[in-house]
Formats: structure tokens, sequence, C-alpha cells
DNA sequence: GCGGGTCCTTGATGCGCATCAAGGAGACGC
DNA sequence: GCGTCTCCTTGATGCGCATCAAGGACCCGC
């Protein structure tokens, strides 16, 4: 907890940053809380009676099994919600990836507030639905190039397709979402950028020097 | 379409064979039809406009990459509920495992019906999410041994903790599913028969012989 | 600047699962 | 019964990624 923000110091926002008006009038019930890098949002197994939304950072929902193996199941940035993907109790961890600040809301509001909000929330678990299909398509098919490939198109797309991209999370937390090693990230970025395919200015961030071989790593899938 | 039901020969369902009072109501709005092994229910991207139930038999959701390589989502038996995974469109197929009959209503209707009805649609999305988590978990984290074991303990938990288990589908399902080779599968099928954990009456039906065993290898995650 | 982290990359080696190949077992028609 | 087809099992070999190991790059406090 070393951010501007102070845990404690939760106060109703006065206006969301981003959403249509259905999400506005969402979040106008929302408090945001501050978190820092690796802390954690919620537990394993912990009840499910809250909704977030990322405001500034970025979120990861972890499962780790009992001789270590951890998985991640997504990754959260600034926008997106997360925390409804289950039942009654959570079955991912959540973390901030780093310093993040979270809108957190009463799920039961949500549940409770008719109609229009309610399928907000389906469409929201929809959403997060078509992900872990994506995911699953990905860890059970698709070879450790193409996995890292789609995994970089991904973050461009949610950037809106920009070219120049920033990685908010390490080379482990890319390891552990795509089902492969470190060691393996880091050889298949190499192979991705002396094929000409992606170029890093930085260790975090990336350019897309060819979108279409990119894109044909990717597209295997239908 | 080699069954006693006729593609065609749809009807309305006098009584829904399962499930709670708002399920009946749903379900008194659909007809059911036949498919016979093999055949499609509904295609990839297909518009996603009806939900489905299992009256009798198996289905199974997959996703074909330009290559070939097949990923099963998931199976769906006798009672279960599919084809709301998505959003407008369907991102897996569904086909029939082998002869079965489905109940289909217009999940306009489902939209349209109201506070209880909708609620259900939403649950039953969160449940299909909560199992393609945990089919993440097996598929990035887990051995051939600890995904085969997984699957077995899955089925038997579906019929109810049943120690004598049916497997609807053939070898190279699971694989898909598992993702994995058939040979593989077929390799630690035999490995936990060898090991007294399962014991296989016939190719297509198992006994649970150490259920303690197959949670151990199942439940190194938590 | 400098020391000491943490994170990342690269190389050498090994293993788990895929691939290739060859039968065996059960299902079904005749 | 017998032939044939599909599905399944088992064995031999190979490859992709994990593991083990060693350094390099960056970051931050002082």
């Amino acid at each position: 907890m070393a951010l501007a923000y102070d845990y404690k110091d939760v106060h109703f926002l006065p206006t969301p940053q981003r959403g249509g008006e259905p999400v506005a009038a969402l979040f106008r019930m929302g408090v945001t809380m501050a978190f820092a890098k690796d802390e954690e949002i919620y537990g394993q197994d912990e009840d499910a009676d809250l909704i977030y939304r990322v405001l500034e950072g970025a979120v990861r929902t972890t499962r780790v099994m009992a001789d270590g193996r951890r998985q991640i199941g997504d990754f959260y940035l600034a926008g997106d919600i997360f925390g409804l993907e289950t039942g009654p109790r959570h079955r991912f961890a959540a973390e901030a990836v780093r310093d993040s600040v979270i809108l957190v809301i009463k799920s039961s509001a949500l549940r409770s507030a008719g109609g229009e909000v309610e399928r907000l929330g389906w469409e929201a678990t929809q959403r997060e639905l078509e992900r872990a299909q994506e995911h699953v398509l990905l860890l059970g098919r698709k070879t450790a190039c193409e996995r890292v490939a789609s995994f970089l198109k991904d973050l461009s797309d949610k950037s809106g397709g920009a070219k120049v991209v920033d990685l908010p999370m390490g080379r482990q937390d890319i390891a552990d979402y795509l089902g492969l090693t470190i060691e393996t990230v880091s050889r298949m970025l190499s192979q991705l950028q002396s094929g000409r395919i992606v170029s890093f200015c930085a260790t975090r961030q990336f350019r897309i020097v060819n979108p279409e071989a990119l894109a044909r790593l990717v597209d295997q899938a239908h």
C-alpha cells in the first residue's frame, strides 16, 4: 500500500470514467480502493458478494494448486469489470499486477437493481465466458509460439489495435497465463522479434512490426 | 437421422423431465428434436438465438482450427443446458456425440420472460463459466495423467458420484477435450487401470476402484 | 556512482507427450 | 459362422517444451 490513495480512503465516485448509461448508474454506487502491486483483492474461496472495475492499473485472477503450480485465468485493464466470474464463491483469487485503483460495488445491489442493470451483469458474464473459451482453445491446441503471438495480439486489440503496446505484467505472469514456463515465453518473444514480427522498445513495451504475420500465427483458429 | 424421432417431428413437450419450477415453465415453450450421432446441432458462427437442453444422449461443443486441430469445449448429458455460451454468435459448434434427443427453445423467449427466468439464464451462464475456468486450469497446468483422472472423476460426479460410470464418448473426443492425443488418453487409461485406481468393464464403461487415489490425482488443485 | 536486489535472457540437457506404425477387439451386416 | 469396418491399444522413436544453470539488464536506495 504505497500509493497516492490509501486503502481506507474509500469515497463515492463523482463520475465514472467510461461506459454507457447503465454502467454509469451502476458504478455510481461503488467506492474506490487502492491496491499495491501483488496485493490480493479477493481470495480463492472467498464469498463473491462484490464486483469490481479497474480504474487504474491491472489485475490478474489466479488459481494455485497444492504443489504451487499456478494458472492465471485472465488479466483486467482499466475499464474492465471482474469478480462476477462465478457462483457464491470465487474460484480464482484476484491480485493487483501493479499498483492499481479499483472501483468496488456490492453485487447484491446489482442483482436487485432490476432489469437493465441485471442484464448488464449477464452480458459481462457472457463476455467472461467467451474469453475463457478462447483461453481453452489456446491452452488445449496452440503451440508455444502461437500462444505468445495470440497474447500479444489480444493485448494490442484491447488497446484499440495500437501498434505500440505496453505490457503491464511480468514474464512470469504471461507464462502462467499461457500455460508455459518463463523461459519459453522469453524465447518465443525473442523469436518473434528476430522474425521481424514484433519489436521490443523496452522489456515491457513492444511494437507490432508485421501485423499480417502476427495475425497468421493467431488465426489458424477460425 | 436414423432414430425413433424424425428431425421434422418437432412437438410441444407435455411435461419437462427435470428441473425446478422456473425451468419447467421455461421449457414448456420448447420443441424436441432428434439428432443422429455426429450430426451438427448448430454451427460455429451461426446465430445464437436458441438454447438447448439434452433429453437423451450426449452433446459436445467443438472448435476446429484452420489446419484441423480440434478442441472440445464441453460435454453435455441428459438434463444439461447448452447453447447460451456466447454473445450473438456461437463460438463453438455443437454436435451429437451419439443419437440424441434435444429440447430447443428460442432464447429471445428467455430474455423477454422477465426476472425469474432471465436470472436462470444468467445462472446457467455462470455455471458454464465455472466449468470453462476449471477447464483452463486443467489444460494449462495439469499432466496427462491428472487430466484423464480429472475427466473420469468429473464424469462420475455428474452421474451423482456413481461408482460405475458410462463413457458416452469415444477416445478421440476425450483427447480433444483434454488437449491430448488419442494414444496418450489410451495409455493413461491403461495406467490408471494397472494402478488399480479404475477398472474398465467394457471399453466405454468403468468402475472407480480407489476413489481416494483418484481424488488425490485430481485435487492437487485446491 | 555503486551495491544488491529483481527480472529477464540464453544455453545445455532431459523428459513427457506427440507422432509414426502395427496389430487387437468389438460391432454389424450377411 | 465370417468378413470388414471402426475404434482402441501398445510399442518405437522423435520433438517441443520443461528443467537446470549461468549470466545480463534494469531498478532503486543510498
